[in-house]
DNA sequence: CATTTTAAGTCAGCTTTGTTGACACTCCAA
DNA sequence: TTGGAGTGTCAACAAAGCTGACTTAAAATG
């Protein structure tokens, strides 16, 4: 990477390259949620919903104040969304056995029912492509969303593979 | 890619591999449109009135119909967009050359430099990650992402780079 | 030529999901 | 014991999506 000839660097660092990213990234990103999205329609849920679900699945025990960072939110958004998911009974909240102030989150029976429909389906497309663009493709797909991230989420996004790898 | 070994295969389509790949996308999205979405604040403007003048943009001429259709949004939703840009005067409507009901939009001189700023971010941001990432990640980026679109909008996305590579 | 269809625009009303700002309560730590 | 952090909640608002109904003009079709 740190020594590409001039040729190689304007092949793919051209204007219109960068262009053809940018649209590829906005028409792939509608189909990366058009699964989950439809799932949801029929249960008067929202993306939101999917995505604190997908969290709090990923981190059992999590805070609202990680959730919250994680998410990039204002906490009276999560809020509304996380007291429907309370009320419903997909999500339980339980006071920090440390620091009582803490609520720790985690899904109940029903929650991960639903997480695991939810991440089923987004799997099933994100296991197509990647299938389809085998695996060297797929490392420097990783690679380069990596490198788009701001660095505070890339920090939250290692730590989150730490955690469960 | 129709010839990996069963270990291969394991090894980047496991779940845990699917879901690192669903936050990346995630994350990297939220860094995807922040640098457009902070100048856009400053002028009164959203995500929504970007998308919009990026098509325009990317093909000058194009007709409402066809601009509904990239964007995947109802022409209501798309009209007031449409309205605020025009009565701005960032965007020019003719009407159609051969069909009179057709309405075509151009950019203005305006439009024009809003684009350029928006992209300019925008195309900053991807450049840099494009960079470090290396010419092969990208392309195994680009394969994956088209993988991911739905097929209606992949027809959609190579007839853009047709029209303007 | 009459009818139907298409492209565009508009009005009204609703939903989801984001935002500010203000405020209360609990509890940890200095 | 006081200040600040974590959480929850109220109210009000904005952006951007949606549905449904309707108009106008022009093209296409019979």
């Amino acid at each position: 990477m740190a020594d590409l000839q001039g040729d190689e660097m304007r092949l793919f660092l051209t204007d219109e390259q960068l262009r053809q990213g940018i649209e590829a990234m906005f028409f792939a990103y509608r189909g990366f949620t058009a699964d989950p999205d439809m799932i949801l329609a029929s249960k008067a849920y929202g993306r939101a919903h999917h995505r604190a679900i997908h969290f709090v699945a990923r981190s059992p025990g999590t805070t609202v104040n990680n959730l919250l960072a994680m998410l990039g939110v204002t906490k009276q958004s999560l809020n509304r969304v996380l007291r429907t998911l309370l009320q419903d009974g997909l999500i339980e909240s339980r006071v920090g056995p440390s620091d009582k102030r803490e609520r720790h989150l985690y899904l109940t029976e029903s929650g991960n029912a639903l997480e695991r429909e939810l991440s089923d389906a987004q799997r099933a497309r994100m296991r197509a492509a990647y299938r389809s663009a085998g695996p060297e493709a797929v490392a420097g797909f990783r690679q380069v969303l990596e490198a788009m991230m701001d660095p505070e989420l890339r920090r939250r996004y290692h730590t989150l593979r730490e955690t469960t790898t």
